[in-house]
DNA sequence: ATTTACACTGAAAATTTTTCCAATATGACC
DNA sequence: GGTCATATTGGAAAAATTTTCAGTGTAAAT
């Protein structure tokens, strides 16, 4: 599909608070209550939009711990990978896993308790997987920036 | 604040689809819809909850294409952390940046459309930034798995 | 036993989303 | 430039949801 700047700051507006209704979205783009409403409809249909959530604070959770990890497989046999990156989906503990590339296969954005139950996915979980050469960790020591708004 | 086993189910579901009315979700919780309604306003005020988003296919706005990049600063002195910081955070394509342990000082995973894009970013906005000592790149092949949903 | 605090329910009120229709703009084609 | 087909818009009505409210039940504290 195809984006004029109405649809851009939409796009903006709701990657910051998709909270709002179409109302103050009206206002702020200058459109009439369903005008807005049909090019909502228009992203979510076109997959622009993927879904909408709810954030949470990491602290107030206790999950402030986080951590990434870099992992090297054995060998990089393909089924040794398939079965690799299904395993580490399936574990709630790790938010993000990129295929990369340089010295390792992948970086895990991890999130735990602290570091004694980061210690423990390491041993009990992370480690058990199948195939894992080796690992480099690094802990986050401040988050400076966070966002999930992609720039538009 | 404290969570019984309903609001840790209620932070799930809305972690995954904030957009479910709170009579799809007093069905899944087995409660009425006030007292859904409270117990969202209560994690709300708490901060439990930080924002709601809607999230964005980044293939859909032609940013695919996601590196990863290390950062040392030349020295540690606190005013140049502080304004690398601050200038690293006004820059859109930073979608995080994490003060971590390890060899360098920090990881941003940045967001652009394509590997020209990308250099463009590094030559003309990245490395504009003062005290910058070395940076060290990793570029995503795949994207194994990404979510927002903190383990609850 | 009484009070207090808190979470719950169901119904009513307020607001928002969604549909519908007519009017307007847009772009392709002649 | 004019015409058609298509898409977008705005306003009003309908449908659905959120929010408020009053009353009930429960458990802890006095």
């Amino acid at each position: 599909m195809t984006f004029d700047a109405i649809d851009k700051k939409l796009l903006q507006l709701l990657q910051n608070d998709s909270k709002q209704t179409n109302k103050e979205l009206s206002n702020k783009l200058n459109l009439s209550v369903t005008a807005v409403f049909e090019r909502i409809k228009k992203l979510e249909n076109n997959g622009v939009i993927n879904k909408y959530v709810a954030l949470v604070k990491k602290e107030k959770v206790e999950k402030s711990f986080v951590a990434f990890c870099h992992i090297k497989l054995s060998q990089h046999i393909q089924e040794y990978v398939v079965q690799f990156e299904k395993e580490v989906t399936n574990l709630t503990e790790v938010l993000e896993c990129h295929h990369i590339s340089g010295d390792y296969d992948y970086l895990l954005k991890v999130m735990v308790k602290d570091m004694e139950a980061f210690r423990e996915f390491m041993v009990e979980k992370l480690t058990n997987i199948n195939h894992i050469g080796s690992t480099h960790s690094m802990f986050v020591i401040s988050e400076v920036k966070s966002t999930t708004a992609i720039p538009i």
